[in-house]
DNA sequence: TGGCAGCTGTCAGAATCTGACAGCAGAGAA
DNA sequence: TTCTCTGCTGTCAGATTCTGACAGCTGCCA
């Protein structure tokens, strides 16, 4: 196996454990001794993999992937390049960071006339309607998702009424002008929605709900569109 | 220098050249015999890039970028997987289906688990307004920017008056329901912009415009927004 | 204090990469 | 046709890099 490809399959190795891992147990996996294996870690983090090694304690890898070297055509890039711009102007604003980060990224590995191409690349987002709140929600939102983690929501509904839920998040819409939170709520027993602008109050809170997301947003995708709140 | 630097910098050669490079000024290029070259060339194929040979001719790199192994954090994959999904969903049919490309590529390369958390992300680009035509026509002007070329129009302005015009296009904007071609009028001698959806004819010259495209996207930027055609 | 685990230096042997040389194949020019 | 250019492949010895073994350091925690 080439030298490229063991980094690779050592990055994975990683990202399977949530837990550190020691190097001896790495060195295993991959096959290569203990000596060779800090060799690979440190070839990695000169490469910009984000791995924290503790004395007594192992490896982990801060969650992301690690890419290995990928041609994109001409009309891939400008697809890249247009859907990060989007991002970056209509969404919150950790991920329109976020989307301006993979641009720079991608930049900072290309020689400069290439990164010009990168700027240049005709295609526009045009300022649209401004965004209704949720700003401030959505990065919590996100990461409630991400790790499956119970909300605590108090909504107003289009009529003004308010409630207080308890729901398992598994999916954010985006629409023009409105965010739209997809959940399954404790309350209705059942799949609801819920626009951004109209939440009140939220809390992630650290109670793991018992379903898989992915099992949920498969099922919810089954059924017809659910009603707000 | 690494040979994953070299190979890096020999995609770089190939790219600064517009016509077919012989092995021999690419192995002079790169500082290696011609054999080691002719090695570097069946490396890069392997790993993707799109690299033409013919014999009595040399090499030529289809346009595109080669990416090196990078590493993306959670946030800016989703930040990636939200963009090309709404490029997916908001642009012309050959975008979209880069856009798809470019997810496909990356899923291509990760293992099983990482493929349906690309899939999974749990944001969704919610289906806007229908978007006022201009699918046919937009790959052609994407096309026009990129190599710089005359665009024939014949236009309908928004008050039915129909015009023909020879135009130097230099960027598309995409609004919600419309885009817009920002380009030079021969007519106006000036900048203005043309609602795909008004757009009668369009045809594709093969003469290239006098100006840099990113001179007159700065200089178009630096003014107030043109008026329409 | 001892044990664990990350981390570094060194060196010889294994594995890989490289250049030189030889030769074939296809395309276009003379 | 024959010649030339250039892509492409095989082989092999020498240069280069990678690897494992060993020794030893540091910081943390029980």
């Amino acid at each position: 196996m080439s030298r490229a490809q063991r980094l690779l399959d050592l990055i994975q190795v990683l990202r399977r454990h949530r837990h550190p891992v020691s190097g001896a147990t790495l060195a295993e996996a991959t096959g290569v001794s203990l000596r060779t294996l800090y060799r690979d870690i440190e070839t990695l983090k000169s490469e910009g993999a984000s791995i924290d090694g503790e004395a007594g304690v192992g490896y982990v890898l801060r969650p992301g992937f690690m890419l290995p070297p990928l041609m994109f055509s001409e009309e891939e890039i400008e697809a890249l390049v247009l859907g990060s711009r989007w991002v970056h102007q209509r969404s919150d604003r950790a991920l329109a960071d976020a989307a301006a980060n993979v641009l720079a990224k991608i930049g900072a590995v290309l020689p400069k006339d290439l990164r010009d191409a990168l700027d240049d690349s005709g295609l526009l987002i045009a300022p649209g309607e401004p965004i209704a709140a949720g700003d401030a929600e959505l990065p919590k939102i996100r990461q409630a998702i991400r790790n499956e983690r119970k909300l605590g929501l108090s909504y107003r509904d289009k009529d003004g009424v308010a409630s207080k839920r308890t729901v398992w998040p598994f999916a954010v819409g985006f629409f023009e002008k409105v965010r739209v939170v997809v959940a399954w709520c404790e309350l209705r027993q059942d799949f609801r929605h819920f626009r951004t602008d109209r939440i009140v109050t939220l809390t992630v809170t650290d109670r793991r709900y018992p379903r898989r997301r992915q099992a949920m947003l498969k099922e919810w995708r089954e059924r017809e569109s659910p009603r707000e709140a």
